[in-house]
DNA sequence: GACAACATACCGACCGGTTGGTAGCATTGA
DNA sequence: TCAATGCTACCAACCGGTCGGTATGTTGTC
């Protein structure tokens, strides 16, 4: 029983494997229109191996979305705007970088918890709760660095650092809802730079104290 | 067979009781979860009327998402913030009104072609079209606003009309995913508010060359 | 031989869509 | 004038297929 602990990884992983089929189908069309035989088919999984793992179909939603609390914590960790020392670089660079990542498949760059809460919102609270944990635990790193600006940079303002973490969220759900509709990214590109616009103008004031470079 | 012409309304309208339904069910439910069955059931119709009106699910959903368009063109053309001479006034008044409006159920304030096309935008070209011609509408009357309030404050900037129109309707839907993640409009609302200062923020310098009151 | 980890076969409910039929009205030709 | 005809609008019953979920069997491991 204890060695179970430390020898836990028999196999690829079924669990881990539906998980990956649920972010990605998911993201393709929808949860509603994501069958379970859809996700084990993708997944090479069977039926019973599904209710083996999970209870219900809605029981993998919030699995995954903690799953993708998660790959995305990890993802954007490695991203290279960390390194940059001050905090409003901080949070520009990480605009410039989901900026930078709107390439290819619409699936691929869009928000698998913004994409399901939209579906789920009224009729599955377990679901919603996942989806805005996931969200909110995001737009709280963000927070953190806004913060740090807001202090290092002296900025006393009518809005808090938790409202603009959760407004830089709400402007890139929207831009991959307008990705969606346009079926481009340009849009969503121009959406990302209004937003950066902006926080550029709410800290120039304290800016130009600093740098004498426009 | 003229006479035809002027009397094509004999009854109340099952037609558009479908549409109604669809907007009320699909704002709920979102797309695939709502069955046709039910929207049968909240028009008060049987299944053979409704594909004697509407070849397919999917056809209802289009004449749905122009449906859609009308009401709210309707709907904001009566909004006070018209009235206002100054085109920048009614921009902000516009957002205003957009922000005074969320109250109730969620459903009652969301967009309709928003939700729809999260879902839809893989795998139902023509209702994402649909989509995209009910966002984008309504986009280019707020456009109109800007690029009359740009000329008028003689603004010149790197950024466009029509990109500012459309990142307006990318953070309403923004807020609209928030509101649905965390159950509630506080946060939509902030978000607005943070567009509101991005714009005021934006027309700042023309501004204080017209009227010296801040 | 006990138990976890699957696989297979299957369930009733429900899905979007089709069917044959009819009630009611307009058109037509004798 | 009015039966014959044709057409739209609509209905209830039903279609094959798919849905989420379950019951039971098999297999490998301790």
């Amino acid at each position: 029983m204890d060695r179970g602990i430390t020898s836990p990884p028999p196999k690829a992983g079924v669990r881990q494997k539906l998980l990956d089929a649920a972010l990605s189908l998911i993201r393709e069309k929808g949860y509603s229109a994501t069958s379970v035989d859809q996700l084990c088919t993708q997944a090479g999984v069977t039926k019973g191996a599904f209710f083996h793992h999970f209870k219900s179909k809605g029981a993998l939603a919030v699995a995954a979305a903690n799953h993708w609390s998660e790959i995305t914590g990890a993802f954007f960790e490695t991203a290279p705007y960390h390194q940059r020392s001050d905090p409003l670089d901080r949070v520009l660079g990480y605009l410039d970088f989901r900026k930078a990542i709107l390439k290819g498949e619409i699936a691929g760059f869009t928000c698998f918890v913004g994409t399901m809460v939209q579906e789920i919102y009224g009729t599955n609270p377990d679901i919603r709760e996942a989806c805005e944990a996931s969200i909110s635990g995001h737009a709280a790193k963000v927070e953190a660095d806004i913060r740090e600006a807001m202090k290092r940079h002296r900025i006393r303002a009518p809005w808090t650092a938790a409202s603009l973490a959760l407004h830089t969220q709400a402007v890139l759900q929207g831009a991959f809802i307008m990705a969606k509709a346009k079926g481009g990214t340009s849009i969503a590109a121009a959406s990302i730079d209004h937003l950066h616009r902006y926080i550029e103008l709410l800290f120039q004031p304290a800016r130009h104290k600093r740098k004498e470079s426009s």
